[in-house]
DNA sequence: ATTAAATTTGACCAGATGGTTAAATTAAAC
DNA sequence: GTTTAATTTAACCATCTGGTCAAATTTAAT
């Protein structure tokens, strides 16, 4: 089973990104290195200017890719239109808690290069295709209809996202401060999932049971 | 007035390290450039090196005091040795939003720099004399005496730093996500010291009135 | 098998970057 | 004013880094 030069060529694309993915996701733009890219990767330099002309290209090409899996099931819970807020809630935290487990430098990654280059969120977030207005108003909906207390609907969205991403951003930090080995942070952050809606739902449900 | 040899000297001193903060804060070790730092104190690359022997000992230490100071009000309750947890949360939130206010890239900059060095935190936690078993047990007290519902003490205390500092974090994204102006974004963090604050008591607190 | 095109490599280059050094300048002590 | 020590500078250096190129290798088509 012997592979044509197209699929060859698939594979070595693939080989690149997912190695400068690991890289850049560690260290950053500024931390990564072309050569260590190409050492992950198994090739040389060389091949890595021939498929990804430079460095600026092939970051371009990982951090979009980065970006738009920051925004896992937000998207899901608007493309149905009516969602209710406790779905919402719920599919926001599973959604990063199931994506975070498997890449759990992402969200580092992504707001640490969006503070040092602010001037791409604009252009980002509208290839993105998310329209943040949508999941306002789902929010603002289950205020007027009563079932949330009142608030600004915006800060009930990022209570949502702080509370689901922090424990993955600040990982290290964290965990090392509160608790014992890497396992129990692990499970702590499985556990979570379950907690962590429960905290929300305490403090904006009007009828919390129902 | 003229100032003598050694106030001058003092002067330098400063000088620097507020400008190699200005730049590691923002561009992180990596980005950072000693150019970049000597032009910003208006001084040349030789004298950098002559105040701070290399790259390396001029960001250990501002890294060291940066870190410091990310843990500002948390430590002035537990000197209290019995606080109340009502204090204690606004005590955190209030700390952050100040010192926040006037660095908002400290907490971006303190965790991205320890994703890409783990190994350093325990002994900066060591260094900066931190005790996380005296805050976990002023919550376990609250817990245990009735007044905050059954949690783990760890979560909260993530819940409490979590929504204190991921807007700051992730600034530039939710700003331009969720909100018109730079103003407006600024006004919104303004407010949520109440709000948060409210957002947890309503969520934990047996007794929410008394 | 030959040819032609795509892929891969080793060697190399220019500029950036952290760091050094010897000389010049400045300030304090005498 | 002269001496002495600390401070500041311009000019360099070695290494790293992104990037290039011509030659070699591999693959598909004839």
């Amino acid at each position: 089973m012997v592979k044509n030069k197209q699929d060859k060529n698939q594979d070595t694309e693939e080989l690149i990104l997912k190695a400068a993915n690991r890289v850049f996701e560690k260290k950053g733009y500024a931390g990564a290195r072309m050569q260590e890219i190409a050492d992950e990767a198994g090739i040389n330099k060389a091949l890595l200017h021939y498929y990804f002309r430079s460095k600026e290209k092939l970051f371009d090409r990982i951090f979009r890719e980065a970006f738009s899996q920051f925004w896992p099931s937000i998207e899901k819970v608007t493309q149905g239109g009516m969602a209710g807020i406790r779905d919402l809630i719920k599919a926001v935290i599973d959604g990063y808690t199931e994506i975070l487990a498997q890449r759990p430098y992402l969200p580092a990654f992504v707001v640490g290069e969006l503070n040092r280059s602010p001037e791409r969120i604009k252009e980002l977030l509208l290839a993105s295709g998310i329209k943040p207005d949508k999941i306002i108003k789902i929010v603002q909906d289950a205020i007027d209809n009563g079932e949330v207390v009142n608030m600004d609907p915006r800060e009930l969205l990022v209570n949502i996202i702080a509370l689901s991403i922090f424990p993955f951003i600040a990982r290290p930090l964290v965990s090392s401060m509160f608790w014992k080995s890497k396992g129990e942070y692990d499970s702590f952050l499985q556990k979570r999932k379950e907690t962590v809606y429960e905290f929300i739902c305490r403090s904006i449900l009007v009828n919390p049971d129902q």
